[in-house]
DNA sequence: CGCTGACTAAACAAGC
DNA sequence: CGCTTGTTTAGTCAGC
């Protein structure tokens, strides 16, 4: 499992929002760059102080790095992100050949953005007032704000509902009989991932302390010029609709400050998890990245290594957060997300309590916490009355038999020292294997 | 090289 | 009947 984010109380062990700017305005000696470098420490400072949300945070400074990236800081060759940052060949003849250019030097509605499918889930439910959108407004959200997707093949669509489907952090909400919307159902985030997909934000690329940082470099003075103006998004019209300078999450993405402070989770007030991201987001994620890498590695090098919190940005499981090794049934559990879903939200909190982000829990404790949140999913769906989640309890319980087996198979497997895990390709091929042994 | 997450394609069922 | 919505499975790819 990857790095993690800080726990709530480890917050005040990460550098200040005060010392990022200062390093920002050491670094910089351009003039200009300190100063915003400076005016970003401001809007830290606020962040702070207002209780801003991590998301109203990440892109205010998101804009103020874009800044310092059109004051100077841009020339960045596309080869640079290719090569995660570093410092580029001396001479632009030198460079090998061509790559795509990165994001936020693009034009035009051409390139795809940078946000994962979860994330324009996100975004888009966050946008509407009720914070629920059924599935084709959440399709007219994105085509509204990211271009790419009108003239993007159309499996995008099913990506969208696929991840909605599969990913913990959407749940559907139970239609008000009376309330028609017509076909489908409204799909709203579940409060208590909320906090991962903000965490999965972050570590978009244009977020500009996303962990995925490059070494710092031996020469300050050449530094500027390995940073790439973060977070512009041209084709995007929340660029377009502030004037071409920022890239905002809508206002009304912004709420929850408080929990979201109280859970520390401000980026660069401390150390942020590593996690896998796709290559183009490597490719621009050196945006800043020597001094705050080595300002917060300097601020933490007593911190221990990151705890679960990483797991839980593991969008597609709600029960990978549970997971270390070794247990199917765990798995199983993951695969279930209809049943994963319906677990109340008092209980997952309950259990949140019990299980706090900077402890690991030993593995008795987990997988005990496994069942039970496995047992939970899987005994609730009485009391509905609708056909169609009468036919997908009576289907739950063919799976929870067919599941069952899949556990035995994962003891048997766990107790041959076979290292299961969470691997989604190792349940499928350990259901193949047992739909070959039930075929033999 | 294996694990993992993200994405994509596709099949299918069900509702409108 | 066609389209949309929702679910599920499978394959691929990239990062670590």
């Amino acid at each position: 499992m990857g790095p993690m984010v800080m726990p709530p109380g480890k917050k005040a062990e990460g550098p200040s929002s005060g010392s990022v700017a200062r390093g920002l305005s050491q670094l910089y000696q351009d003039t200009e760059a300190a100063d915003l470098s400076l005016a970003l420490s401001a809007s830290l400072s606020r962040a702070e102080d207002e209780e801003l949300t991590s998301l109203s945070w990440l892109h205010e400074s998101t804009d103020l790095l874009t800044s310092l990236g059109h004051s100077g800081l841009r020339s960045v060759s596309p080869l640079q992100d290719a090569n995660g940052g570093r410092e580029p060949s001396s001479s632009p003849s030198s460079s090998p050949e061509p790559s795509e250019p990165p994001y936020h030097l693009s034009t035009g509605p051409s390139r795809k953005p940078p946000y994962s499918f979860s994330c324009l889930i996100f975004m888009a439910i966050e946008d509407a007032p009720s914070k629920q959108l059924p599935v084709k407004d959440i399709y007219g959200w994105i085509l509204e704000h990211f271009p790419y997707f009108a003239s993007a093949p159309t499996g995008w669509k099913n990506s969208v509902r696929h991840n909605l489907s599969l990913n913990k952090c959407f749940k559907k909400v139970d239609k008000d009989r009376s309330q028609s919307i017509g076909k489908g159902s409204l799909w709203s985030i579940d409060p208590d991932y909320r906090h991962n997909l903000i965490q999965a934000l972050k570590k978009t690329p244009y977020h500009p302390y996303s962990p995925r940082l490059p070494k710092p470099s031996t020469s300050p003075s050449t530094s500027p010029q390995q940073y790439h103006s973060p977070p512009l998004w041209p084709g995007s019209p929340l660029f377009r609709k502030n004037g071409g300078v920022l890239l905002q999450v809508p206002q009304r993405v912004i709420q929850h400050s408080s929990r979201v402070a109280a859970q520390g989770l401000f980026p660069v007030i401390r150390p942020l998890p590593l996690s896998p991201v796709s290559k183009r987001t490597t490719a621009v994620r050196s945006a800043l990245g020597d001094y705050l890498t080595r300002g917060k590695n300097s601020l933490r090098s007593d911190s221990p290594p990151p705890s679960d919190d990483q797991q839980e940005d593991h969008t597609y499981s709600s029960s990978q957060s549970l997971n270390t090794k070794g247990d199917i049934s765990s798995s199983l559990s993951s695969c279930s997300t209809q049943g994963s879903q319906e677990v109340t939200l008092t209980e997952v909190k309950e259990e949140q309590k019990d299980f706090p982000l900077d402890a690991t829990p030993p593995p008795s404790q987990l997988l005990q916490r496994r069942r039970l949140l496995w047992t939970k999913g899987h005994l609730r769906t009485p009391g509905d009355t609708l056909p169609l989640k009468k036919r997908r309890a009576e289907k739950l319980l063919v799976k929870e038999e067919e599941d069952e087996e899949m556990e035995a198979a994962g003891s048997l497997l766990h107790l041959a020292g076979v290292h299961t895990g969470v691997n989604k390709n190792a349940l499928r091929t350990c259901k193949k294997e047992l739909k070959e042994e039930a075929n033999d």
